[in-house]
DNA sequence: AGCACGCCGACT
DNA sequence: GTCGGCGTGCTC
């Protein structure tokens, strides 16, 4: 019987960063846990923490009259285990955030908590008073921001003169889910006595009766009801009256929309390849070996399956698999296998979900009935138990990197596991990022090579690079080149279909003036706005500000105001003109916005609805359609322009990925690359599908301009609403660190970011480069503490091995 | 983050 | 003299 807990308090700020110790009352003690959340006294009010240790004695500095008591448990069982609560710790060190943070980011919204007050009027209220500070109401729920702080110190006034009660509301923002039921009466004698006194006419009510006396006290839903019994609301109600019936609440689970084919996937068989990576990873999976494989297939060979076979050998095994993927809801076809393939014991976690949903997903997998998860980054966080696997596919994306506070890094968090779990993790892709790939090269990851497509009668497509500068010279401004055009015509006669990828990244629409060349730009970030011809906008991508598209120019009044650049939508209008007789099925942010659309559209163009699919980067990833066998870019280089070192790693990655959606069966495939820049390595590489050679010239340029994985980046940026503000204060905070950083560590900058103004801020960054990834971490974690407290307005992230650059 | 304490200028 | 502005420091 522990004496005290040791409890992280939901107060996320550099100085209440560590345990607190509290009593654990009497009452109490079979209830506190370690990952129980609680409720505290801390200060003058009460909060939220996490139990993350018991102990029987108090901290040497503290005298029993300083600890208080644990007030209220919230939960019955622990939420977190003690590997979360740890790995918590881990990531908010090497992150430089708060403890609290990550224990929050690991459960379900649903288990956060709301903090409100209850304010009731008491006698002698003024009417005043309740208009301002209740609504008029009695009694009113409201938060901090509801009123300004003379408000509250109003409030306070009337609360110490007697007129106002306040009473501070802690609870669950989620709740579990019920729905109306009815329960028959299960005394048989009552029923016939209600029977006796029913009138001739009421033939409604004797048939539920009936229904009742055949199946005593039994609970059906209302829609249960309404349908078996074909009779209506009021009728029920009535029967509740009558006491035939008694109204109650029943738990229901939300479950995500299963995407299951129904018909069972079948396990195929592995070629020689599979079958050495198979043998490998299930080895370390008897074997408990905490190995780290580094999966390298090209497009369409097979990967999926090996990762379905060594899954099921885990669950054979009664352990857990971890399945992450980059955005489950850009990969329908990822999810409906590995349903087909599970079934019920699978449990999805995807951004996608309600919040509802995700808390009754979590509460499967935290109750132990799942063997598989599957989920994009935060599900690396599932609480699982037993974990004998973690599967990392396209473990390049840099989606699972979290650029938003707090950072981390999904692929890493994987590896934490996976150690702690003593259970292999496999890291798959057909162009691994250069970390990994350099890893497995020192021999820090095992390398599993697929060289061959699965299927034996599928061969990688024909690539061919058409330069643009000269298409424009001789056909003008188009998006279409001849050789792309007429091959696309061959294609779509033959009854074939084709993929179109409109690569967007640093390239939109927008609108200029003809005479003056004034460009329409947002007000909050000063940014060419993008043309949105279908609900005849401009937006800005990076706050979302959006205006009626104007009709002549704002700056000289001239009617000559024109659109500019290539989106998907003017591509789809050129390509309705050069082929009308073929739909297009459009595939961009803007068409799969709502939920599922993106699957329909998937499931269209899988039913040969249409020919053409016209997208963004979007459809580059893990499409699988066999009647694909031309894959065009429209404009492959648009993302080698970036300021961002990995802008060559990217464009090999996108290329290659969305070439490999060519001639996945037994038709031979053709990818057909448009580009202003032919000779660019990324382009050579990628048209010889030759991932080991660029891999080898790319490593060459990382060496020589000492960039990762040569060396490790930190980067540290800093915003404020006053443009002059961060540019002071950045030069500052350079200053102060060129001063006290490492021989050995690179500052790079102050510079400020490629777009001035982004959602009303300025930003600045500079990178730091090192070879020991800490070397610089107490200084940053005293840069991190000495900003916080420096200015509401100036803000600092430090963001470890960032994936994107600005 | 909240909340109190305490110091300073602007009013009854 | 007192009220309310906000800078500083603490919370088991």
């Amino acid at each position: 019987m522990s004496q005290y807990a040791e409890i992280v308090v939901d107060v996320p700020t550099q100085q209440t960063n560590r345990p607190y110790t509290y009593v654990v009352p009497t009452e109490l003690q079979e209830e506190v846990q370690p990952g129980v959340r609680v409720l505290v006294a801390f200060g003058h009010r009460s909060v939220l923490g996490y139990v993350v240790g018991l102990t029987d004695k108090l901290p040497d500095d503290l005298s029993i009259d300083q600890v208080k008591d644990v007030l209220t448990v919230l939960d019955d069982r622990p939420v977190l285990s003690a590997e979360l609560l740890d790995l918590a710790h881990d990531l908010a060190e090497k992150n430089f955030s708060f403890w609290v943070t990550f224990l929050a980011l690991m459960l379900p919204t649903s288990l956060k908590v709301s903090y409100r007050k209850r304010l009731t009027a008491l006698a002698g209220l003024s009417d005043a008073d309740r208009v301002d500070y209740l609504d008029g109401q009695q009694e009113r729920l409201v938060q901090t921001k509801d009123f300004s702080a003379k408000g509250w110190r109003a409030i306070n006034r009337l609360q110490q003169a007697g007129l106002l009660e306040v009473e501070s509301v802690i609870e669950n923002q989620g709740r579990v889910k019920t729905e109306l039921a009815f329960q028959t009466n299960d005394d048989l004698d009552e029923l016939s006595n209600i029977g006796a006194t029913l009138t001739k006419g009421a033939k409604q009510q004797r048939v539920i009766l009936a229904f009742a006396e055949a199946h005593p006290g039994q609970v059906f839903s209302k829609k249960e009801w309404l349908e078996q019994l074909d009779v209506s609301l009021a009728t029920l109600n009535a029967a509740v009256k009558k006491g035939i019936l008694q109204k109650v609440q029943v738990e229901v689970k939300r479950r995500p929309a299963s995407i299951a084919s129904g018909k069972a996937d079948g396990v195929k068989t592995l070629n020689a390849e599979q079958k050495v990576a198979y043998d490998q990873i299930t080895k370390a999976i008897d074997e408990q070996e905490d190995k780290v494989f580094l999966l390298e297939g090209i497009t369409g060979s097979g990967k999926t399956e090996v990762y379905l076979q060594a899954a099921q050998k885990v669950i054979d095994r009664g352990e857990q698999v971890l399945f992450l993927v980059p955005e489950i809801a850009l990969t329908p076809q990822m999810q409906r296998r590995v349903e087909d393939r599970f079934g019920e014991k699978t449990a999805l976690l995807h951004s996608g979900l309600s919040t509802g949903e995700r808390y009754d997903e979590w509460r499967r997998i935290h109750e132990g009935k799942v063997q598989v998860v599957v989920g994009a980054r935060s599900a690396v966080f599932a609480p699982l138990t037993k974990l004998g696997l973690i599967i990392v596919d396209e473990e390049h994306e840099t989606s699972y990197s979290q650029s938003e506070n707090p950072h981390y890094s999904g692929r890493d968090v994987a590896l934490w596991r996976a150690a702690y779990h003593q259970a292999p993790v496999v890291l798959g892709s057909a162009t691994p990022s250069l970390e990994s790939r350099a890893r497995a090269q020192k021999g820090v990851y095992d390398l599993l090579s697929l060289s061959k497509r699965a299927n034996p009668q599928a061969t990688l497509p024909e690539v061919s690079v058409v330069d643009m500068r000269q298409e424009q010279l001789d056909r003008g401004d188009t998006n279409f080149s001849k050789p792309l055009l007429e091959k696309l015509q061959t294609v779509l006669d033959r009854g074939e279909q084709a993929v179109l990828m409109l690569n967007r990244r640093g390239f939109s629409s927008f609108v200029m003036c003809r005479d003056c060349g004034f460009v329409p730009r947002d007000p909050n970030c000063n940014l060419a706005m993008t043309l949105h011809m279908d609900s005849l906008t401009l937006k800005c991508h990076y706050c979302g500000y959006q205006e009626a598209i104007p009709q002549t120019c704002p700056a000289c009044g001239s009617n000559r105001i024109r659109y500019y650049g290539t989106g998907t939508e003017k591509v789809e209008t050129e390509l309705a003109a050069l082929m009308p007789d073929y739909p297009v099925i459009r595939l961009d942010q803007d068409t799969t916005r709502k939920k599922g659309a993106m699957a329909k559209a998937l499931a269209d163009f899988g039913q040969k609805k249409a020919q053409i699919l016209l997208g963004t980067q979007m459809v580059a990833k893990g499409l699988d359609f066999p009647d694909v066998t031309l894959v065009g870019v429209l404009n492959a280089d648009t993302g080698l322009g970036l300021p961002d070192f990995r802008a060559s790693e990217k464009t090999f990655q996108l290329l290659t990925q969305v070439a490999g959606r060519a001639g996945r069966a037994e038709r031979q495939g053709e990818v057909v690359i448009q580009t202003y820049n032919p000779e660019h390595y990324a382009l050579k590489y990628a048209q010889k599908h030759d991932y080991e050679g660029f891999y080898r010239q790319e490593m060459a340029i990382r060496h020589a301009a000492e960039f990762p994985p040569y060396f490790y980046t930190v980067q540290i940026q800093c915003s404020a609403i006053d443009e002059n503000k961060v540019a002071l204060q950045t030069a500052k905070i350079a200053a102060w660190l060129k001063k006290r950083l490492p021989e050995d560590v690179l500052l790079l900058g102050p510079s400020p970011h490629s777009i001035a103004k982004l959602k009303g801020r300025y930003f600045f960054q500079m990178i730091l480069k090192m070879k020991d990834p800490n070397e610089a971490d107490e200084l940053l974690r005293d840069l991190v503490d000495r900003s916080q407290k420096a200015d509401k307005d100036f803000a600092l992230e430090v963001r470890r091995d960032p994936v994107s650059f600005m």
